[in-house]
DNA sequence: AGAATAGTGTCTTTTAGACACTATAGT
DNA sequence: ACTATAGTGTCTAAAAGACACTATTCT
């Protein structure tokens, strides 16, 4: 680079002598939605084990939202990307590694923490080891499994002159053992020629940490968006699985009943058959499939 | 809040006493890829006028990247969120209001800045005012608007052990007037059970500051998939058109042809019939639309 | 035998793609 | 009359939705 700038320096000149203001800066975090699907077994020996979507939160052991629940996350560190933050604090907090991991989405409303300025780049992860060695960070801090349930309560369309405003409110709930978390996030979006705004505000929320309940709503809208159109789903399931255990974890994640020949026809593709079969089933065992890559092309 | 933490502290007594510490913090930025479609009338008075992509870059007039040509952007203020940082910037340094905006990913990458740590948060802005009164911002920056192109000069996918990789590479073109730029950026994925890897890279910039290409790159086939179902594109139309010009927008952002009548079936439902007609056509003249509003449904 | 799930066939409805045909202003 | 676009009709192919039927294993 021959270029000088109007001080008469070259750019390595430059570079030499640039000295970062002092300008406040704001702190970013990583904060990471991780889901997984569990088994639990049905009272009827015939049946099929039931399935639940289920999140990693982690307790808090200090001010601020003390004794609440937050999820995996941390601040950044200086020559790391967002990614890699994200990756290194999910394994110190929580010992999980080698998980799908999507950037979700940057929080950065002013006072979403109340000791300073911190934004949060939020990440969702995938991850079929419902058995994974989680363990407790630092300082009296656990770490536990949720069930995960968000339902819409409320759906409202209202039109303005120019546009209109629509409302979704959403109830969140977290459960694991004793511990019932929940929170109502109301989305808003308001469409008009002279702009748009989109925001997610918390009404109320019941042991859940910071701005964390938006975080876990945008996440679960994202998941339920993207495995229409994706095979971003197959990341939850073991190496080996039956082409019913997928629909049902299509089913938990969308929240309705989904018709079996339909399923088959359009996500099928998605898996490969193996020679094995399920074992020790009280009904006709089943095919075992496994993961057959999409190869960068899109679904349907 | 009654709850005393280990040092006995309630959460008031807690942020009063609370001093951030000195760590190294990143600068945070945002950036945004602002798009229009501009009309140039053909050379045959009997050819509709002739549509082009179009995005807003601005000059570089000190180091780095010294007369290269950058997003629109800057640095995000204490007690503003980065989509009203991305609203302030686009007015002070093009005049630019009441666009829709839309947050597109967090570039975060050490090193993307030569000066110093520095995330971008990016936005994407569509907008109908081609004539927007594009201001020069302060220190012999000039503000342009480009015509944009994308192509896909190359895609590979490689079957690995337990997984794949696949490469595309594309070729970012922008014009204006004599300038012309390029880049040609290679976006890598890699899937496996082990984890899930993401990268664009750049390969050579030739005229782009910074990593923008790469965020042009991302904005741009962002917008590729939303338009097949959202109804974002009617955000660059202005309050009256006609549907083949609509077709036409579709066209130019997605690099294909489309056919009139399967179009008019699916983006039809966008628009609304007024009694207007197009005028001074040198043929049978058009009816024109004005934008219908989806309320919340999604398209298709 | 009976219960529960596995797996497939097929009918209908909807949507996408392709193309041809008619309509209409301006020169 | 001719040109270029406007606008619609319709045939075909593919995909989605709904449901019924058969198959298989375990208790």
């Amino acid at each position: 680079m021959e270029i000088r700038d109007k001080n008469g320096l070259t750019e390595t000149e430059y570079l030499q002598q640039y000295r970062p203001g002092d300008y406040e800066r704001p702190s970013v975090a990583v904060d990471t939605v991780i889901f997984t699907v569990s088994s639990r077994d049905a009272d009827n020996y015939r049946r099929l084990p039931e399935k639940k979507l289920q999140m990693l939160m982690i307790r808090r052991g200090g001010h601020p939202c003390l004794g609440q629940w937050a999820l995996p996350g941390g601040f950044v560190e200086p020559g790391e990307s967002t990614e890699q933050a994200a990756a290194r604090e999910l394994l110190e907090e929580t010992g999980v590694k080698n998980v799908y991991l999507e950037q979700l989405y940057t929080f950065s409303d002013p006072g979403r923490d109340p000791r300073m300025w911190v934004m949060s780049c939020a990440y969702m992860a995938l991850s079929d080891k419902s058995e994974m060695t989680v363990q407790a960070g630092d300082d009296a801090k656990s770490a536990d499994w949720f069930d995960v349930s968000l339902q819409c309560t409320d759906a409202a369309t209202e039109q303005m002159g120019d546009g209109y405003r629509r409302t979704e409110q959403y109830c969140l709930t977290l459960r694991s053992g004793e511990e019932e978390l929940s929170a109502d996030v109301v989305h808003t979006q308001i469409r008009s020629r002279s702009g748009t705004q989109d925001s997610y505000t918390i009404v109320s929320s019941r042991g859940i940490a910071f701005d964390h309940a938006k975080i876990i709503t945008t996440a679960l809208l994202r998941l339920r968006g993207k495995i229409l159109y994706t095979d971003i789903a197959l990341n939850l399931m073991p190496d080996e699985f039956t082409l019913t255990e997928l629909q049902q974890v299509y089913e938990i994640i969308l929240d309705r009943q989904l018709l079996k020949a339909p399923f088959r026809r359009k996500f099928g593709i998605l898996a490969e058959e193996t020679e094995k079969l399920s074992q020790a089933a009280g009904h006709r065992p089943s095919r075992l499939y496994k993961r057959k890559w999409l190869l960068g092309r899109e679904l349907s």
